[in-house]
DNA sequence: TATTAGCACTCGATTCTACCGAGTGCTAAA
DNA sequence: TTTAGCACTCGGTAGAATCGAGTGCTAATA
C-alpha cells in the first residue's frame, strides 16, 4: 500500500477572522446538507454582517489559498481536506449530548466480561452513538511475561498448550506428537515448560532439554510451537462496529466497496491507527493518512491506557464531511470511560 | 425478527421437459446479465429448436405457474424465487474450476494454527473462490466437558480461571477477590477446582464448598463466574469473510446496508444457517428464509463434520441470481476439505 | 480602500418531447 | 401445435428548452 506523509501542521495556517468565520460556515452547512454552499447562505447563517459580494470575494481567497474547491463553475463552494483541517484545529471541544452521555454511562455501569468482549461491545456502542463505522484496536501482548503455562492431553498423540500472559491475555497451540503421552509424561512436560518459560518473553532465548525423552520431546516441540508465533505481530484484536453505517456514509458504491474492502484487512487498519497515533493527531483527514482508498474519508482516533500504558485505541471512520464536533466528543468520551473502566479494574487489586 | 415458515419443496414441482429448459435459459441468461430476458434470446440460446412464438407462449405459462415474472409489460421475463428454486434443484452438481481446486488445495496444504484461526481464514478463501460473502460457524463448547482448569494470579486481588474443554476449546474467565489471595492459595484452589470441575459440562451441578476461608471462597467465585456463563449460548463463533463483496453484489446503496446491517448480528447469522440447515436445505432463495430483510439474497450453505459430529457450517451469500452451480460447488468443496482437515488432525491420533 | 448593489453570464439539474426498439400478445395460416 | 406476421406497449435515451442557484465583474457608495 502506497503511503504518503502525515501532512505537517504549518505555522501559516492563519486566517483573519472573518474569512475563518466564512469558512467555518462553509463546512458546518456542507456537512449538514451535503452540498455545495452558496455566497448567499453564507451571508444569512454565518454571523458576518457583510453582504454576500463580500462573502464571494473572501471566498475567490479562500479558494486560492486551498481552503475551499468549486465542484463547477457557478456552482458553490466545497471544503477542501486543507479547510476541513482549518476546521478540525480550531473546533472548541464539543460535548456529547444528553442522550448519549446517557447511554455511556449505562454501557460501562453494566458491562461485564473479558477485556475481548468489552473492547468487542464498545465498539458497537460508540458506532451506535456517532453512526458511523467504529474500529476498536486492543494491542497485543507481544511484550508481556508469561505467567503461567499448562500443557493439557486432548487424547494421547494430541496436546494443547495455554498460556496466560501477565496482562491477562490467554493463547492456545495445538501440539501434535508423533508418538503415545501419558497423563504422567504431560505432567511433567507441564512442570518442566513453567519452569523454563515463566517471567519470559515471548521469543526470548530458552535452554530447552537435549535429550530424546517423551518429555523432554514434548517440552522442545511445545517451546517451538509457542515461539513460533512471536514474530507475528500478535494479539493485536480489531473489532469493527457498525460497517453498515458504511453504506450511509457515502453514496457511490463503489467507494462503499473500497472501504469496506479496507476494513476487511485488520492488519491495515491497525497500522492506519497506529499511524495517526505516532503523528499525535486525533483526526486524519482526506488524504492525510495516506490510504488512497480512503481519500473520501476521515478518521478520528482516541488512545486507550491501561494503567497510564498506551493499550490501544479507539477510532472512527467516515465521510470527509463528518460531524467532527459530536464525533471526536463521543470518542474522547468513549476512551476516557475505557481507559478508567480498566484502571478501577486495576485499582481494586491495589 | 419475523419468520416465515421455510417453503416445503411441493411434488407437483415438475414441468415438461421443454418447459424446463426454457426456464432454465432464462434464469441462466438472467444470472449472466442481470437483465430481463426475452423469447428470442431465448430461442437463440437455449436448444430447443422452437421459434419465439412457441416460447413466448410457453414463457407466459411459466409466468402463470409462477416460475417467471415480468417487470413491465413488453419487457422480458425475470425468474422468481419459485423459478430459481426449481433451476437449483434440477441443477447436475457444478464442479470447481481448476484454478480454484488448485486454490482450495493450496490452502488446506499450508493452513495450520488453532480451529479459530482454520475457520476465520476459510471464511477469506470462500469469499475470495466465489466473490460472494462467507459465512463460517463453528458450533461451540456448549456440550463439552471440562478437560482442566488453572486459576493464575494476576495480582493479589485479580486471578484469571482458564479452563480448557475436551473439543480443544479455551475460556478465561476474571475474577475478582475481595481479599488479597497469596500464591499458595491460588495454587489450592485451582487444585480443587479441577478436582471439582473435571469431567463436567458447563452447567451441571457442583459441590462448591461452603467454608468461609479463602480458598474456599475463591473456589465459590470461580464456579460461580465459569457458571455464570453458561446460558449464553456460548462459543457460537461466526467469521463473516469478504463482507464488501455485498457492495458488488446488490446495487441499491439502501439494500447493502441492510444487509450489511444483519451481518453485524451474529447470533442473526448463527440462526439464518443453522435454520436452513435444520430445514434439510443447503440452498435458501430469497424469501425462503424468512428474513425480510434478505429476500433480495440467497444463501448457500454446507455443513461442516467433525469426527461425524455435526460442528459447524460455512455459507455463501449473495444475490438470488448468483451462480448457484460454481458457488455450490465451492462450498461444497470446501466444507468437505474442512472436514477431511479436522478428521485428519484427528486421525494422528488414533 | 473596503463594501455593496446590480447585472450579465454559466452551467448543472429538471422537465418535456419525440422516438426508438426490445419485447409482448394476438391472430391467422401452415 | 407451431409459426410468421403485426400492432401495440412502454421503459430508456437523446435533445431541446428552461430554470435558477450561484458566480465574477463593474461601477457606485461610504
Amino acid at each position: 500500500m502506497a503511503r504518503r506523509a502525515i501532512r505537517q501542521p504549518s505555522p501559516a495556517d492563519d486566517l483573519d477572522s472573518r474569512k475563518a468565520r466564512i469558512l467555518e460556515a462553509v463546512v458546518r452547512e456542507h456537512i449538514d446538507t451535503a452540498q455545495p454552499v452558496g455566497s448567499s447562505s453564507v451571508a444569512a447563517t454565518s454571523h458576518v454582517a457583510v453582504s454576500s459580494a463580500t462573502i464571494r470575494s473572501e471566498m475567490v481567497a479562500l479558494e486560492r489559498e486551498g481552503y475551499l474547491a468549486q465542484p463547477h463553475t457557478s456552482a458553490g463552494r466545497v471544503p477542501t481536506d486543507k479547510g476541513y483541517r482549518y476546521f478540525v484545529d480550531h473546533l472548541q471541544a464539543g460535548v456529547v449530548g444528553e442522550a448519549q452521555q446517557q447511554q455511556i454511562k449505562e454501557f460501562f455501569a453494566n458491562v461485564r466480561g473479558e477485556v475481548e468482549d468489552v473492547l468487542a461491545q464498545t465498539s458497537t456502542l460508540l458506532s451506535r452513538l456517532t453512526s458511523y463505522t467504529s474500529v476498536v484496536v486492543g494491542t497485543g501482548h507481544a511484550e508481556s511475561a508469561i505467567l503461567s503455562t499448562q500443557l493439557v492431553n486432548l487424547d494421547a498423540r494430541h496436546q494443547l498448550l495455554v498460556t496466560v500472559f501477565a496482562d491477562g491475555s490467554v493463547t492456545k497451540h495445538s501440539v501434535l506428537s508423533t508418538f503415545d503421552v501419558s497423563h504422567v509424561e504431560v505432567v511433567e512436560a507441564s512442570r518442566q515448560l513453567n519452569a523454563l518459560l515463566i517471567g519470559t518473553v515471548l521469543g526470548a532465548r530458552v535452554q530447552v532439554p537435549s535429550r530424546t525423552d517423551h518429555v523432554a520431546t514434548l517440552v522442545r516441540e511445545a517451546v517451538a510451537t509457542l515461539h513460533a508465533e512471536a514474530p507475528t505481530i500478535d494479539g493485536e484484536q480489531v473489532f469493527i462496529g457498525g460497517s453498515s453505517k458504511v453504506a450511509e456514509s457515502f453514496d457511490g458504491v463503489e467507494t462503499v466497496r473500497q472501504v469496506l474492502a479496507i476494513l476487511e484487512q485488520e492488519l491495515l487498519v491497525v497500522s492506519l491507527v497506529q499511524d495517526i497515533l505516532d503523528q499525535g493527531l486525533s483526526v486524519a483527514i482526506g488524504s492525510e493518512h495516506g490510504f488512497e482508498p480512503l481519500v473520501s474519508c476521515a478518521v478520528i482516533v482516541a488512545p486507550v491506557t491501561i494503567d497510564g500504558h498506551p493499550s490501544g485505541a479507539i477510532g472512527l471512520l467516515g465521510p470527509t464531511r463528518m460531524k467532527y464536533s459530536e464525533a471526536m466528543a463521543a470518542a474522547r468520551a468513549v476512551s476516557a470511560q475505557l481507559t478508567q473502566h480498566f484502571d478501577g479494574e486495576d485499582r481494586a487489586n491495589h
